[in-house]
RNA sequence: GCCGGCGUAGCUCAGCAGGUAGAGCGGCCGCCUCGUAAGCGGCAGGUCGUCGGUUCGAGUCCGACCGCCGGCUCCA
């Protein structure tokens, strides 16, 4: 039995097991306006197995499987989950459109994708940019031309021979590839055929609302050692409101640009006569850092946490029993020292461990949990690199957490609640959290002992359950030498974040041979937690310069005040201001020069992001106050010094946002 | 690393039938002494990413290198 949930909320039972999903609609005897609506369902099964994915979108021409236990949510094109059907089809407009203008191209694969589609073409010259625009007219006409699009099914040799004779080489390979069994399925709207799963909108003129993105290389099958393939990204939306507020969208992330806002702002600063992937952090963006340092420090030691510092280098040895030659060696920088080999540390796992080793342990010290910001330096490839985002200088918020396996546990649960803790204070509210475990059909590649590592997802998954966190579990996406908890967090316009990550691991404790002594008087192998909360700052405060836009809150902003001097004659009075701030403990600059008027020194601190702009004139400095405004355009009118410095004061110690 | 695009003053960019460099912003100076997002005027600032080639002559054409930007497992 199938229950198909109508889009006006009322749901029918159906049963109708091989029949045609757009077939059983028309005898439905549902509203005609509403029938004609209809473009295709979300299914969900409700009895899980034989492969059957738990969620999939269909079209008119899904066949109702025999085993109809399944519940379909019919789609009109306005339903949220339409635009995969939809942006499918402009992928197939996309590839007909470049067919037209490029006979020679060969067609790839042209899926939907979370914000729109792309399709990817084998083409004697890469397109360009004008390419773009012809393929977008030729894509309008087909979607004016509305081609209804038609599914048929074949056999796998009369598939073959159409693909042989159309001479698409990658269709074939795809064609190849699909499992003895499957229906091999073609979609054909006007002169264009595609071999395609789909599903499809009913046809081309649905969806009118669309544009092509960007081009730009990308390997068939994401292989670097096969072909490279043109990939054209467009979007499309039903409502032409939707394509224009994410085209806005687009627009505001550009305009909120780490890279850009960091020069602005004077933040940061990376020069080719450096390096690539090196940043030489300013003054300004030091004070950024320096007060979340001091945050996230202050925190770490309410919680116990030491903090140690540990060099840049290290002897190859070391890093041949850490296992990082063997497994990282690619990313490693190598060093001479007077002839023998070092290499700069791409972690800092190895020398905490050299701390714990340093001496015997006792249980009664754990659990021991070092902390360090250790910049680490690792050799990512050239292309990967961007901004503070991907950079080869690493800061790490870092931790390693020595404890015996009963603590494991609360060691997480400490861990994630001070995650959630700094993170929230940032304006982090959101989260997705992945649990990593082993893969139960690959047992053996794991390190560690089947003890341990049920006891170690065991802890993992019972702090996210204790904390009714929810979460995704991952299969076989742990680490070879241990489970861990990723948390993804979402900024300020909505992009997803990986930061904290808690990670056991099972190798190294083995690998220097870490002991403590229990309370058996024996030696026992402890468990190393591996954990980061911001990850690295670099990329962190590259994020968070576009969480905030540059806006940063009054505790963390480079300058909290601006004071604003009206004439020469203020400028004494402003000064005394300043003084009396700075004193307070407040980070405050006074902006004065002959040549500028107020606007025009106002309109430099707001573009600044300055939060406070204090101005000062005869008014004023007779009756010692100041005009304050806030960057938000606010005019809070004259306060008296007095009682604004404690203002400021009280609101930077609550971390307050303005 | 690979594919494509790009690389002119601190920033954003113009200059390209190859004849030897320009604007705005910013900086500095002067005038103005000014009440909440740009007052007016002047000056300085460039081995046109680097190296090599073609040419009487190269920012402009060719090649190599360096760097930056977009992308490279969201599977018909």
């Amino acid at each position: 039995m199938a229950i198909f949930k109508l889009p006006d909320g009322r749901r029918l039972e159906v049963h109708k097991p091989g029949a045609r999903l757009g077939d059983v609609l028309k005898e439905l005897g549902l509203d005609p306006r509403l029938a004609k609506r209809i473009i295709g369902a979300r299914v969900r099964s409700s009895s899980t197995g034989q492969g059957r994915a738990p969620e999939q979108y269909v079209d008119l021409y899904y066949r109702l499987p025999e085993d109809d236990s399944l519940e379909l949510e019919l789609l009109t094109p306005e339903s949220p989950g339409a635009e995969w059907l939809y942006r499918h089809s402009l992928a197939h407009v996309l590839a007909q459109a470049v067919k037209r203008l490029f006979p020679k191209a060969k067609l790839a694969i042209g899926p939907p994708i979370e914000d729109g589609f792309y399709y990817d073409f084998d083409v004697p010259r890469p397109f360009t940019p004008e390419d773009l625009q012809k393929i977008e007219r030729e894509m309008k006409k087909i979607v004016e031309a509305n081609y209804p699009f038609e599914r048929f099914e074949v056999s796998r040799e009369e598939a073959r021979k159409m693909l042989e004779e159309a001479d698409e080489p990658y269709k074939l390979e795809i064609l190849d590839e699909l499992t003895e069994g499957e229906t091999v399925s073609f979609y054909k709207d006007g002169e264009f055929v595609d071999l395609c799963r789909g599903p499809h909108a009913p046809s081309t003129g649905l969806v009118k609302h669309f544009k092509l993105l960007d081009v730009a290389g990308a390997y068939w099958r994401g292989d670097e050692r096969r072909p490279m393939l043109q990939r054209i990204y467009g979007t499309a939306f039903y409502r032409k409101d939707d394509l224009e507020r994410f085209l806005k969208q687009r627009e505001e992330a550009a305009k909120r640009d780490h890279r850009r806002l960091g020069r602005e702002l004077e933040l940061f600063a990376m020069e080719d006569a450096v390096g690539p992937g090196l940043v030489l952090w300013l003054p300004k963006g030091v004070v950024v850092r320096r007060e979340l340092e001091r945050f996230e420090m202050e925190e770490h030691l309410k919680r116990g946490y030491q903090f140690v510092v540990t060099p840049h280098l290290g002897k190859a040895q070391l890093w041949e029993t850490s296992g990082h030659l063997a497994y990282y060696r690619e990313n490693m920088f190598k060093v001479d020292v007077e002839g023998q080999e070092y290499f700069v540390k791409p972690m800092n796992c190895p020398f905490h461990i050299m701390i714990y080793k340093s001496r015997t342990r006792s249980y009664r010290e754990l659990p021991l949990k070092l902390a360090e910001y250790g910049t680490v330096y690792r050799n990512e490839r050239s292309g990967v690199l961007h901004g503070l985002l991907r950079v080869r200088m690493i800061t790490q918020d870092d931790a390693h957490i020595f404890c015996t396996p009963d603590q494991a546990e609360d060691v997480v649960a400490e861990v994630v609640e001070l995650a959630f803790y700094l993170l929230g204070a940032l304006g982090f509210r959101d989260y997705e959290i992945y649990l990593s475990v082993r893969d139960p059909q690959n047992l053996s590649k794991y390190a560690g002992t089947d003890e341990d590592w049920a006891r170690a997802e065991a802890a993992l998954e019972g702090v996210l359950n204790e904390k009714e966190l929810p979460y995704k579990r991952m299969e076989g996406e742990a680490q070879f030498y241990g489970p861990k908890i990723d948390v993804h967090a979402r900024d300020a316009i909505g992009r997803l974040w990986q930061l904290t990550t808690v990670q056991f691991d099972f190798v190294l404790p083995e690998r220097f041979d870490c002991t403590y002594i229990a309370e058996d008087g024996r030696e026992h192998r402890p468990y190393i937690i591996h954990r980061a909360i911001f990850g690295s700052l670099e990329r962190f405060l590259g994020i968070l310069i576009e969480h905030y836009a540059g806006a940063f809150p009054l505790w963390l902003a480079p300058v909290q005040a601006v004071v604003l001097p009206i004439a020469d004659r203020h400028v004494e009075y402003g000064l005394n201001v300043l003084n009396r701030l700075r004193e307070a403990g407040v980070r405050a600059e006074l902006s004065y020069s002959p040549h500028k008027t107020l606007s025009a020194r106002i309109r430099d601190a707001q573009l600044k992001k300055v939060p406070y702009m204090l101005v000062v004139g005869d008014r004023e400095a007779k009756e010692g106050t100041v005009a304050v405004r806030l960057r938000t355009e606010e005019d809070l009118g004259p306060r008296p010094l007095d009682e604004l410095i404690e203002t400021l004061k009280r609101k930077i110690a609550e971390r307050a946002e303005l």
